[in-house]
DNA sequence: AGGAACGTTGACAGCGCTACCAGCAACGAC
DNA sequence: GTCGTTGCTGGTAGCGCTGTCAACGTTCCT
């Protein structure tokens, strides 16, 4: 009875062992603790492991093992740009270690990421990074009692599961009105979409703003549950003007909203900044080098993947890190766009290549 | 001997067959199969799983079954754009099956992708998507021998290693030229980065309308292998103006270079289209909303990826599609950037609600 | 009535690897 | 010389699930 030999030409670990004679137990060694085994064997081992071309079976180890060596990333959209560069941060700190990336998309539901969650925890990740900080309490409960190592990654908040690293949002839209206002604009709008909860604070670090200043007025807030994109920015800018003709300003809570409205701006002949400011959020590659450039506020979108993979693995091996909480700060990146008042919203020759002068502040947990 | 018995709460499958009454074996058929189980088995199996909460573990199946449920997918680049609306098309035809995602990033070596597709292959993966058609002898061997369903997307050849899904790079550069010479333009630069094998197939679509024509010149094409971005749009335009200050349009490899030459020519106060056309490729949603209106080559990228991977999740059950190869071709959508010549480039007010009107061709495999 | 055909169920033996513990040699301390 | 102690190695027994085949009950045909 039992089964067809399958056997299949695939090479096994007691293979190798035979091979190097030595028992199928100190190859295993040799593969996950070479330093375990004596200098003689270990080089049996990895010739004859050369030799056949033995490559492990990641579900026996699994099963025997009782874990794996998968790291699960939970993040909301693959679309929005500034994931493309926390995950390629992330997949590039993975690489070269042993941990493979197994990617879920929660949608921005908090419910899907729940499901997604239990449906992670159960194969025993090696290692979670979540997005954020708003888990319903069974996911939070479910994360708090997982036994692996957990980053929560974008922004940083009070009370962390286990590992945070992000900035505050919160104060970043804070120094961006700032800067506007120093470069003397008041009536400053606020364009905003999709409305996730990074963006809801970053609306709230706007209000607080403008109410320090006096300034705020419910109307010149537009915003929609609608994903963002340069053409609906163009469409909420129109809806702000519309209500507001009188802004000098706008702070939008992404780039794609701010180069729509830097379109719709040239679209209606509106002089930015001489008419208009504009502000946008995250500094993808495009803000430098529009027309004008535009200001934005630099997020270590990259580095705070590669850092979060990082840390995640030297905590699944046993180096926690001292500090578990890392603020990576954000800075704002002046540009023409945002430049003093003038009429003249005519850019130097120079151009793309003005250098950037930059705000940089290491945002406080709130 | 033996071990602690860990046995930490978890739900095991013998422990839903016994509380619904039945054999372990058959409560492993109504996850695989539950239609090989009569009613009442069924239901009485449901109920306990539920009741129990139990969820599969999946490196047990995997290690008795000889086969995972992992469809690996082989991208060179997480960066860009392009590759983030195929993936997503991927993930979401993969939601709602039992298949799991397994993404590793080739960086555009063939080398890369080798060594990934031999760790692949040795975790028996349910199928494969691979990127294009230019892999090393030794991965083509390795694919034509792997026991599992292939799709190699984003392009068609002529010799699928199994099934195939994209369009013709080069059929669709000439229509983007075609267009272009029936705007009545004629001295055509071509823009490339990073020039990979699909933009090199642009090119070639580009040479050869250039010459078909009688208007080519080698000195109207400039790239370079750097990868791209809006600023190297500009900076490529730059050399490519220097070199010959009076081309009347661009074609460019993908619409980042695209921005960039717009917003270069704003920098120069060089009117589009009046005295330089712009085409780019792929048709990215800013292209629509940019002032004046960028004229593009739409690729189906999310549709590219979601049919590859639910063609790939049929294939691995057993229902192969009548036609291996699917061309999804492409369409030139004409906007303003490229309309006929003409000296105002002040674009109508309508700007980006003016209709797009479209060239549609399906690419055939050369 | 006998038997073939089908649908359903269960017993058994592993898939390839690792946890646990025991054993053994070499070494130093007393 | 005896007793730990340390470093390395190996034996045994599974991890939780499924492939295979046998066995059963039922239906339908001759």
């Amino acid at each position: 009875m039992g089964r067809k030999r399958t056997k299949s030409g695939k090479i096994r670990l007691a293979e190798v062992a035979e091979l190097a004679g030595v028992s199928p137990i100190t190859a295993s060694r040799f593969f996950r603790n070479p330093e375990a085994l004596s200098v003689a064997k270990r080089t049996r081992v990895e010739s004859a492991a050369k030799e056949l071309g033995y490559v492990p079976n990641l579900a026996a180890r699994a099963l025997a093992s009782q874990r794996t060596e998968v790291i699960g990333v939970l993040i909301p959209s693959l679309t929005n740009n500034v994931f493309s560069d926390v995950l390629r941060g992330i997949y590039d700190a993975s690489e070269g270690s042993r941990y493979s990336i197994q990617l879920s998309n929660t949608r921005y539901s908090i419910l899907q990421e729940e499901r997604l969650l239990r449906l992670f925890l159960a194969q025993k990740p090696a290692g979670l990074i979540v997005t954020g900080i708003d888990q319903t309490a069974e996911s939070r409960a479910m994360l708090q009692a997982a036994d692996c190592p957990i980053v929560q990654i974008m922004e940083i908040g009070p009370d962390p599961v286990d590992m945070m690293i992000g900035f505050s949002h919160y104060d970043a839209a804070r120094a961006a009105i700032a800067h506007l206002f120093e470069q003397g604009h008041r009536k400053i709008g606020f364009v905003g979409a999709r409305m996730d909860p990074r963006v809801q604070r970053r609306l709230d670090g706007y209000v607080a703003a403008m109410k320090d200043a006096g300034s705020f007025d419910q109307r010149l807030v537009v915003t929609t549950a609608t994903p963002t994109s340069v053409t609906l920015g163009g469409a909420l800018f129109t809806d702000l003007l519309a209500r507001e003709p009188d802004i000098d300003a706008v702070f939008c809570a992404n780039d794609d909203l701010a180069l729509g409205v830097l379109f719709e701006c040239r679209r209606r002949e509106i002089a930015v900044p001489g008419q208009i400011a504009i502000v946008g959020f995250n500094d993808l590659e495009f803000m430098a080098s529009a027309v004008p450039t535009l200001t934005s506020v630099r997020t270590n979108r990259y580095e705070m993947g590669k850092t979060a993979a990082t840390m995640l693995i030297n905590a699944i091996e046993g180096r926690r890190p001292e500090q578990p909480v890392l603020d990576l700060g954000f800075k704002v990146i002046e540009r023409q766009s945002s430049s003093g008042r003038r009429s003249d919203s005519r850019p130097a020759v120079s151009g793309a290549a003005a250098a950037n002068k930059m705000i940089a502040l290491p945002s406080s947990p709130d």
